[in-house]
DNA sequence: AAATATTTTTAGATTAACCTAAAAATAATA
DNA sequence: TATTATTTTTAGGTTAATCTAAAAATATTT
C-alpha cells in the first residue's frame, strides 16, 4: 500500500511539459499571445508591458496580470513580475500560426468574396480561431499560397518563417521619384477608409511631384493620371517598392 | 428631485424586449438553440426534454435546466418547468440561421477545399459561429446559392424557408426499382466513413437486385456496375430520388 | 392507489475571464 | 536622495457555464 503511493508520487510531474501534441488554448488565451507578438516581434521590442497589452486588448491591467501568470505556467511566455513579458518559442509558434490564419482569411475575403480591404479585419479576427491545421493548409493551397495579404502584410508560412521585402515610406522619397504602393506601416480603419475613398490601394503607382516643407505634406501623381495632396501622416504610412 | 426619480422609474422596463436589432448570443447559447431545433423542428416533435438536450450536447441535465431558464428570460424559447421546451419565433430564426451557416460552410469545404464529406462537420461547427450577415450572404453568392449541402441536407435560405424534396428510403424499394442517392436519414461519422469506403455518395445510382427477408438486407447494383450487399440499417439510412 | 423508478430541478461548488479599489513596486522629478 | 507619479500586482468580487449530489416532481408498475 505504501509502495503504491510512493510510485504514484514519483510520477506526478507536470504532464503537459512532456506531451505537447497540441495544447488546447481558448480564443482569449490566443488573443493574448497575438497581442504580445504584435508588441514585441512585430514592433521589434525586447518585451511588452502589462499596460501596453491592456491597451492593445482594451481591458484592465489587472486582468492582464492574471492571464500572464497562467500563460507563464503553460510555458508559453517568459514573465517575471514587474519585468515585462515576451514569447517563448512555443508561444511564438502559436502566435505566428494565428497571424498566418488571420491573413489567409483576409486574403480569401477580399480575393474570393470581394470584400473591401477595410471590411475584413473583424471577420478574420473570428475566423483565425477556427482550429484545424488541415483547413489552413487547404485554404493556403486554394488561394495559391499567397505571400502577402490585401494590406500588403506578410503571411507567415506553414514552417513559421515570414516573407520579407525592402520597402520605403513615401515620405522618404525625393521630388521626381516614384514607386508602387506595396504595404502600410499600420492600418487603422480610418486610414483604410480614407485610402479607399481617394482610390489608392495596393498596386497603385505614386510619384512625388512637390514637397511642402511647411507641414511636410507633398503633391503626388497617382497612376500617372490624377494629382493630389498627401499629408505627412499619410505619406509616412504608405510603403512603396521603388520603381 | 422627486420628480426626476419618478420619471426614471416609469421608464425602467426591460429594454431588450423592445430593441432587438441583434441580440448577442454566446456560441454556447447558440448551440443550445441548435440542439432544441434539431430535437423539435427537424425531428418534428412538439417539444424537447431536458435529458434529450443534455444527451444531444453531452453535458449534465442540471446544466441544461440552468440554461433553459436563461434562454427563456431572453424570450428565445418557450419553457415551463417539467414541461419540456420549444423554440419561440426569435429562437427559431437564430437556429435556422445557424443551420444555414453550418451547411454553407460544409458546402464550401467540400466543393472548394476538396475535403471529404466525412471530414467537414467539426470544422463547420466552429465556422457557423462566426458572426457576420454580410459574410454568409457573400459566401452563399460565391457558392452559387446551393440548396443542399454535401450530405444532401437542405440549406435554409436567407429568409428562413427551407428547401424540401420528396425522397424515399432505399429500404422501401422493391426488386428492380432504382434511384439516385440524394440524402441521408442521419449521418453519424461511422456511416459516412463506411459509405466513402464502399464508394457510395450523393449522386450514386442504386438499383435493388434482391431482397433477403431473413435479415432485411438487400443486394444492389451500384452505378450499373458493381454489385454489393447492404444491411437493413444502411438501406434505411439512404434516401433516394426514384428514377 | 401505493410503491417504485425516472426525470427534472435546486443547492452549492468550481473555473475562466473579467472587473474595481487598494497596496506594493518601480520610475521620474524636484 | 527624498518625494511624487506611474505602473503593476494583489485582494476580493462578478458572471457564464459547467459540475455533483440531493430533493422534488412526474411517470410507471405492481
Amino acid at each position: 500500500m505504501h509502495q503504491k503511493y510512493e510510485f504514484k508520487m514519483i510520477h506526478s510531474f507536470k504532464i503537459h511539459s512532456l506531451i505537447h501534441y497540441k495544447m488546447h488554448l481558448s480564443p482569449t488565451e490566443e488573443n493574448y499571445l497575438k497581442a504580445i507578438f504584435k508588441l514585441t516581434e512585430e514592433a521589434e521590442k525586447a518585451s511588452a508591458t502589462t499596460n501596453a497589452i491592456a491597451a492593445e486588448m482594451s481591458i484592465a491591467a489587472a486582468s492582464v496580470t492574471d492571464m500572464l501568470r497562467r500563460l507563464s505556467e503553460k510555458e508559453l511566455i517568459h514573465y517575471e513580475k514587474y519585468k515585462g513579458v515576451h514569447l517563448k518559442a512555443s508561444g511564438r509558434k502559436i502566435a505566428t500560426a494565428l497571424v498566418r490564419k488571420h491573413r489567409l482569411w483576409e486574403y480569401f475575403l477580399v480575393e474570393k468574396l470581394k470584400f473591401g480591404w477595410d471590411e475584413v479585419h473583424d471577420i478574420a479576427e473570428e475566423l483565425e480561431h477556427v482550429r484545424s491545421d488541415e483547413l489552413v493548409n487547404r485554404l493556403d493551397e486554394y488561394l495559391g499560397k499567397p505571400n502577402f495579404d490585401p494590406h500588403g502584410d506578410p503571411i507567415p508560412r506553414a514552417d513559421g518563417t515570414i516573407p520579407t521585402r525592402q520597402l520605403t515610406p513615401l515620405s522618404a522619397l525625393k521630388v521626381g521619384e516614384s514607386g508602387i504602393l506595396t504595404g502600410l506601416q499600420n492600418h487603422p480603419d480610418s486610414l483604410m477608409r480614407y485610402l479607399r475613398k481617394i482610390n489608392i490601394g495596393i498596386g497603385t503607382k505614386i510619384q512625388v511631384l512637390e514637397l511642402h516643407d511647411f507641414d511636410e505634406s507633398m503633391s503626388v501623381k497617382i497612376n500617372d493620371e490624377k494629382e493630389m495632396e498627401l499629408s505627412e501622416k499619410v505619406s509616412k504610412s504608405l510603403l512603396l517598392k521603388i520603381t
